[in-house]
DNA sequence: GTGAAAGCGCTAACAG
DNA sequence: CTGTTAGCGCTTTCAC
């Protein structure tokens, strides 16, 4: 804030009329005479004076703002679902606060507890890998008993009553795989798994057996685990040059995706082809027709979400909380 | 904002003590007597009071919180400098508000006024390419007279009197170049070019050809053309598929990078090989060895830009801008 | 038509 | 040690 702005106040006094009627002027109250209004506009446009909204909001009792929580924005998932929400909120009248809690509880509970102290009319949230991991939500819960309403997406927690947005994991999984089955001919697949409790892949770990286990007859399928990134790369790695049967690799998040991608380019010969398919967002593998890439439709959910959030906010209803799954396509 | 919230008054009321006693047992002044602070302070908890700050914010006439504003949040680049920005601020206290201006300036406008009508103590702007190009920089200028505290990064206008923080394009272009003739010994190098009266893209070309001219006796280049992305993709198409000779490709931002790189991979044979180098973030090409990255170090620049911009709130100080050149490397 | 006054929740002089 | 008071800039009754 700066110092000698024009202010109600200000422009009442030079005037000489008070506040109340220059604030009704210039929100083109009908009240006011026409004489009135044409002279407190052209004072507030000499002098530019710019409502303070801040105050404003302060009054009000809403800040027509919006609190983003988000484990990490190098993430093109979160980035896309950060530009969906953005666009949304921009297109009704509400502002963005974003911060990033680098999967840590820590951070996330210092930011919302900020953001939830008078700045923001509402949350949106994707909880970090901690306290997914270790289910703590109790940050979250005393939130929600406060009465803040809040939109959780992609990690979410049964036991906390808020609206929610999902992918259907298990189904997006099941499909990519059965089309690397089908579609690609793949009769050995490997899949990377961290075993790392995050809900939403073990689902779609899930989903990828159950295609396996519904075309047992004709794929099979070899997990590789490991309980760091690194040992998965390595071992796959070594199937890979070992095992020349594999034709097909199934990757769970972002990461394995990319890794995958990028092994195979270095091994791919001219006989051999191995199919990827797997959960990614990066804009520019698009351009890779050999990728089946499972879109997650991020923009969507975060769009969603945020239209989830300003109903919730504009009914005084507190019950009732809806849980959207937002389709993905291949 | 919700209803009933425990409030300063109604702790005081509650308590039968005045509200200033309450704010400063809060504030754990030393005014106030151990007995006061101790009920207060039990009592505050065990109605979970959570101070407004939004309030204070108000009061205090300074709201801790910056607004950024970018022109695109997928692009890795900006989503570092944010990353960068976050970090820095979150580590002192302030908070982040981000906009993003999707290279219009009517929404770039349109949020600049509402994030500085007292929401945001200051603001980092990188300014979107329709306010570039058409060297409109009336609503940036308004703000600075107004008081506003500015940082600009990236594209900046020399006009405009506020700290600047920008990477050095020229140098970097230069020696990713020379890198290109020296080390991997490149005899042709292409360079696609948009011509679309980009300050910093033009810096960087200008550095491409500085290199070329002094190595020019056993280097040569062939700088391509077009209006438009795709006409430039599809020459590059055509020239590479012509011309044999080409062995090295300079990509002057994130996207000719990325289209190069898959161009090269479709085409390239077991005998050719092409290098590339230029400017990119992606994150997982740091796998790719074959390529010349050239690190704009994003999450410096928002670093220094949100340091800059702190040291320029505090400081009452209205003169003497800095600006501020990020090293890269390759 | 216009204005006076109250108040959003908190802070910070200044008194006692 | 504790309380009174006066706002921050704006909106919103309610009076005139």
């Amino acid at each position: 804030m700066q110092t000698n702005r024009t202010t109600l106040a200000s422009i009442a006094q030079a005037l000489e009329i008070s506040v109340s009627t220059v604030s009704k002027a210039l929100s083109d109250s009908p009240e006011i005479g026409v004489q009135t209004k044409k002279r407190v506009l052209e004072y507030a446009k000499a002098n530019n004076y710019t409502p303070n909204s801040f105050a404003s909001s302060f009054r009000k009792g809403t800040t027509s703002t919006i609190g983003l929580i988000i484990p990490n924005i190098l993430n093109p998932f979160y980035a896309k679902v950060l530009v969906g929400v953005e666009t949304y909120l921009d297109d009704n009248g509400y502002k963005l606060i974003t911060s990033i809690s680098n999967d840590l509880i820590e951070k996330e509970t210092k930011n919302i507890s900020v953001m939830s102290s008078g700045f923001v009319d509402g949350l949106i949230i994707c909880i970090s890998k901690e306290a997914e991991q270790k289910k703590k939500y109790q940050h979250i819960k005393t939130l929600l008993d406060n009465g803040t309403s809040i939109v959780m997406f992609d990690r979410i927690c049964d036991e906390l009553e808020c609206d929610k947005v999902i992918t259907d994991d298990f189904q997006a999984a099941f499909d990519a795989t059965e089309f690397l089955i089908k579609n690609r001919g793949c009769k050995h697949i490997v899949i990377t798994s961290k075993m790392n409790n995050l809900h939403h892949l073990n689902l779609r770990q899930k989903g990828f057996e159950a295609a396996i286990e519904k075309h047992k007859s004709i794929v099979k399928c070899t997990v590789i685990t490991d309980e760091r990134s690194k040992g998965l790369k390595q071992k796959l790695k070594e199937l890979l040059k070992k095992d020349t049967s594999v034709d097909g690799v199934f990757g769970l998040n972002e990461k394995s995706v990319l890794h995958a991608i990028l092994l195979t380019n270095k091994l791919q010969k001219e006989d051999s082809n191995i199919s990827i398919a797997g959960f990614c967002n990066e804009m520019q593998l698009k351009y890779d027709a050999s990728l089946i890439v499972i879109n997650q439709n991020a923009k969507e959910i975060g769009k969603e979400a945020a239209k989830l959030l300003l109903e919730r906010i504009k009914s005084k209803d507190k019950t009732s909380f809806r849980t959207k799954t937002i389709a993905v396509n291949l």
